[in-house]
DNA sequence: TTGTATGCGTTATCAC
DNA sequence: GTGATAACGCATACAA
């Protein structure tokens, strides 16, 4: 009759010769159920390619299955590799990936997620930094009642809502390591003030130096914001300073990358005059010349762990109590010597 | 009573004093409606915070809101601006972006777009290159009845369906450029076989060079596949020509970048020894010492022309004859120059 | 201008 | 084990 639309359950149904809830048991794996029957209807499903319609499912069940991904653009490779750890999870479940970047900037951030999370009523939410940070918004997802995963660079929240790598422990190995080259001028570009990415990674690198026995000088740190130009710009004062620092470590490639431009049109030879370490392990880094010293954490991975945390305790998926906590890594390259002079 | 839960169009009938259907009519802006009533349910909603299900709209108007972004992880700031053109047409909308990527080389890419489309049923999805020159794929979406748009280096379909750059034309004012500038022997690193983008580059080169009076070389082209590494293959082969080229178009940023890197190694001069041209205008090619002189083609644009295409002629948004043509421009920066011989 | 009955495709309740 | 019947929240016919 009605053959001009995708098949329903009522139309399984008939055609199998059952009710509408047998088709439903099917469907959804029910263990009680004669096994002819049961054979009967998935070949009627299989022969008229009937494929149930999600947003029913969701009225029904009063849940649907879309994980949001709420963001602020920090940098476009990070969103996609988060994107894609999620996927690799979602990818075999019937949960679906909607994406919906926020503008931290423009004062309605709040009302805008909030609107998101009413209106579309997701599963879960990953929040990536810096509007992870937000605790408000945190609260807001826990007033809504939509299970919600942080992503941050430590664990400023409980290990269920988070995943969480160890910035300050990270350049702490990062610092440590240009001082165990022998460095003993040290600079630092930090990133933006109210960034906890860039508090941490602050953190890091002045233990590393107190664990050195180095002074932490507050001239030897410029501020950058994450960006290339302040980058150039943070480098300009640091290379200035007399007598300039044999190395300095970057709170992220891209301030690296401006740092390596100044450094090179002051004609300084990279690493021989001047060490630099960046932080991300971004594609840049290892296309930079010479190739960067930076640390990589392990994006995906913990994007595939939020995930799991995400949907987890639903499906069959055992909520193991996950870390929260990841580790990342030192990537050495060429941009670390020991100092010439 | 069942204060618990989210406020249903139940609720704002009840506490309004109205039918669901008046409710209902004062969501869709019907026109034909008292102002009196509908200020007073317009008072209810406010108050109580009602927000329309979007499930059940869905399931009730046989159509949902949802707009697929089908991809291939062809490069990641590409991917990321795209879905910030999509998203900006969409925010004030009712629609909602999912992003559904594939995998080319599974076999199965095919039989998992159906399967997203058939389970899904996105309003409208937006094919990325290189999976928007499938033609399988496009009668895929148009059998399904789905609407969809494909971005592409050129317009190989119907206008309705594509936003396109025109590659060619582009490729081909670059080389001229470096024509102009007095280069004699252009080198070209192409892209890999099998793409659109690849082939419409490689003839825009060719049709310069023809322009130019320049004979068209075989040797001089070298084949990558878009990668830093493959750049740096392509480059090592045609720094070995003797004459060598003083100039060289490079079909990405990418391989520009591995090009870059070779001919530094070589102890090259840039621009002096060695003109270079990327292609894209992604961050990298800023951020690389020289600056790289390369096309930049209106991404942003094109995707929110995409997206209005996608959900045109649905709201009131007129279904002007959108043109599918988007013209890009040629960022001249340091890493151009005469040759020096 | 507003209300009533009915349907959208699915799941849950509770019988048989 | 299986099947009527009633939700789920909203929209469309068709009356009133």
């Amino acid at each position: 009759m009605k053959k001009s639309t995708q098949p329903t359950i009522n139309d399984v149904a008939r055609l199998a010769g059952v009710s509408k809830k047998t088709v439903s048991r099917v469907i959804n794996q029910s263990p009680l159920l004669n096994g002819d029957t049961r054979k009967r209807v998935e070949a009627v499903i299989a022969e008229i390619g009937y494929v149930p319609n999600p947003q029913a499912r969701a009225l029904a069940l009063r849940r649907n299955f879309l994980i949001g991904l709420i963001h602020d653009n920090p940098n476009a490779q990070m969103v996609l590799n988060v994107q894609q750890g999620l996927l690799e999870v979602l990818r075999d479940t019937e949960f679906e990936l909607i994406v919906h970047p926020v503008d931290r900037g423009s004062g309605s951030m709040l009302d805008d997620v909030r609107q998101f999370l009413e209106r579309q009523r997701p599963y879960g939410v990953m929040l990536l930094p810096p509007i992870s940070e937000n605790d408000t918004l945190a609260e807001l997802c826990a007033e809504i009642g939509c299970r919600f995963v942080r992503m941050g660079s430590a664990q400023f929240g409980p290990a269920a809502n988070m995943v969480a790598s160890n910035d300050r422990e990270a350049v702490r190995g990062a610092v440590e390591h240009l001082a165990a080259a022998g460095h003993r001028r040290i600079g630092m570009i930090a990133g933006p003030h109210g960034f906890r990415s860039a508090f941490e990674r602050q953190q890091g690198y002045e233990q590393a130096l107190e664990d050195a026995g180095l002074p932490v000088q507050r001239t030897l740190v410029a501020q950058g914001d994450y960006t290339f130009e302040s980058g150039m710009r943070a480098a300009e004062r640091l290379l200035d300073l007399a007598p300039r620092p044999t190395a300095v470590f970057c709170s992220n490639d891209e301030m690296a990358a401006g740092a390596l431009h100044v450094a090179r049109q002051r004609g300084l030879d990279i690493p021989a005059d001047l060490s630099i370490v960046g932080f991300d392990d971004t594609s840049i880094a290892s296309h930079l010349w010479p190739p960067l010293t930076t640390v990589r954490w392990p994006i995906a991975t913990m994007a595939r762990a939020a995930a799991l945390k995400l949907i987890g305790d639903n499906d069959e998926i055992a909520d193991e109590p996950q870390d929260a906590l990841f580790v990342s890594t030192l990537i050495r390259r060429a941009s670390v010597a020991p100092p010439s002079a």
